[in-house]
DNA sequence: CCATAATATGAATATGAATTCACATTCATA
DNA sequence: TATGAATGTGAATTCATATTCATATTATGG
C-alpha cells in the first residue's frame, strides 16, 4: 500500500504518477522497468517517490489492483448480482464482451498483469489467486448453467472453467496481439468473439 | 550463437551447462537470472561461461532454439510430410497430442519461452516470428481441410488459424499450471484434449 | 510572523550482477 | 618433454539502479 503521504497528494499529481508508473510497466519487465523514468515522467522527485510508496514492489502492487479494479468496472454489474435470472450462454457473452471493451480502451495496459506475472516470484506475492478467482466464478456460472438444463450434464465442470478462463486470456491475447485486428473498430473484435463462443456454446450446450 | 570453443566441449560437459541454464532460466525471468549460478551449477567458472558465449543474450537464445527443436522432434514427422493424406482433425489432435508428451516430458521448462517473452524488449529480437509460424502451419492445414470439404466455408481462416495457436498454448498452460492434472497420467491430460479438440470439432466442422 | 511539521529534492550510498582480465592450467604437437 | 596455443579461473571492475539521507522548501496553526 501506498503511504498515505502519496493519498495526501492532489488528485491531479496522484494521476500522473500512476500514468507515468503505468507507462513504464507496460513497457519495461519488473526487474527492468526503472523507479528514475517513473519519478521523470511523473514530475516528481527520486526522493519524492519513496515518500510515497515504501518501494518498486508497493508501487507495483498498488498499479495492479488499480487496473483490476478498472476491469471489473467494464463488466456489467447488474447481471453479474442477478446472474441466476442470466442464460449461461448470455452471461459469458456478457464477460467476454466487456473484457473486450477493456481490452480496447486499455489496449497499452493490459500487457502489464502478463508482463508482471512472468516472475515467478512476484506471482505468488503479487497476483496470488486471482486466476483461481476466475476459474471459481466461471464454476459457479456453469454450476447454475447446468441445474438450469442449459448445459450438457456430461462436461467435466471444473475443466471447462479452466477452459474459459484460459480461452478469455486468449482472446484478449488475440485481440491485444495481432495487429490485424483493429482495436478502433470494435466490430471485428466482436466478430472475434462470436466465434469463440460459438466454439464453446456448440461445444458444451445440452443437446436434445 | 555460442562460440566455437563451446561446441569443441565434450558432449557431457556441454550437456551440464545446458541443463544449468534451462534450470535456472526455468526458475527466473531473464534479467533475474545469474550467469554465476549458472556456471556454479553446470560446474565451471564464470569466466568459462565467456569463453563459450557472447553474453548472456546469447545464451538464451541458444537455449530456446533447443527447446523449439526438442518440440519439433515429438510431433510425428510423416503425418506433417503427408499431411495431405490425413483428415484434418486427425492432424490437429496428432499435433495437440505431440504437444502434451513435450509438456509431459518437459515440465519444468515449458515455462521458459512464456517467462523469456514476457520481456517486450526481448520477445522481437529472440523469437521473433516464431508464433507467426504456427498460425501459418494452421492456416495451411484448414485450407487444405476446406479444400476437401471437411470444414465449413465459412469458417474465417486467418481467425481460426489465430485460435488454435491460441489455444494449443492454454492447453499447455493448463496441463502445465495446473496441478490438478497430474501429468503422470498421462490419461488425463488426453481428457483435456479430447474436450479441446470437441470444441474446435463443433465449431468448425462441416454441417450437413 | 514565528515555529514546527510536512513535504520535496537529488547527490551520495548500497547493492547486485554482468563482464573483463591477468594469470594458471591443460593439452596437442614437435 | 618442451612449448605455446587453447582453455580455465574468479577476483576486480564496471555499470545500472534501488534506496537513503541531509538539507531545502513549503504549509499550518498559534
Amino acid at each position: 500500500m501506498p503511504k498515505t503521504t502519496f493519498f495526501n497528494l492532489p488528485e491531479e499529481k496522484r494521476q500522473k504518477i500512476i500514468d507515468a508508473a503505468l507507462e513504464e510497466f507496460a513497457r519495461q519487465p519488473f526487474h527492468k522497468a526503472k523507479i528514475a523514468t517513473i519519478a521523470e515522467n511523473a514530475g516528481i522527485s527520486i526522493g519524492s517517490f519513496y515518500q510515497y510508496f515504501e518501494d518498486k514492489k508497493d508501487l507495483v502492487k498498488y498499479i495492479l489492483n488499480l487496473l483490476a479494479q478498472k476491469k471489473l468496472e467494464y463488466i456489467n454489474q447488474d447481471m453479474v448480482a442477478n446472474r441466476e435470472k442470466y442464460g449461461f450462454f448470455e452471461l459469458c457473452r456478457a464477460i467476454t464482451y466487456s473484457g473486450l471493451r477493456f481490452a480496447k480502451e486499455n489496449a497499452k495496459y493490459i500487457g502489464i498483469a502478463n508482463t508482471i506475472l512472468a516472475d515467478p516470484s512476484l506471482q505468488s506475492e503479487i497476483l496470488g489467486d486471482n486466476e483461481q478467482v476466475t476459474i471459481e466464478f466461471y464454476k459457479e456460472l456453469l454450476e447454475i448453467g447446468l441445474a438450469k438444463g442449459e448445459l450438457d450434464p456430461n462436461i467435466d465442470v471444473d475443466l471447462v472453467a479452466r477452459f474459459l478462463t484460459s480461452l478469455s486470456f486468449s482472446l484478449i491475447d488475440i485481440v491485444y496481439k495481432d495487429r490485424k485486428i483493429d482495436l478502433n473498430d470494435l466490430e471485428s473484435g466482436i466478430k472475434v468473439m462470436d466465434k469463440l463462443m460459438g466454439f464453446i456454446e456448440n461445444g458444451i450446450k445440452k443437446r436434445d
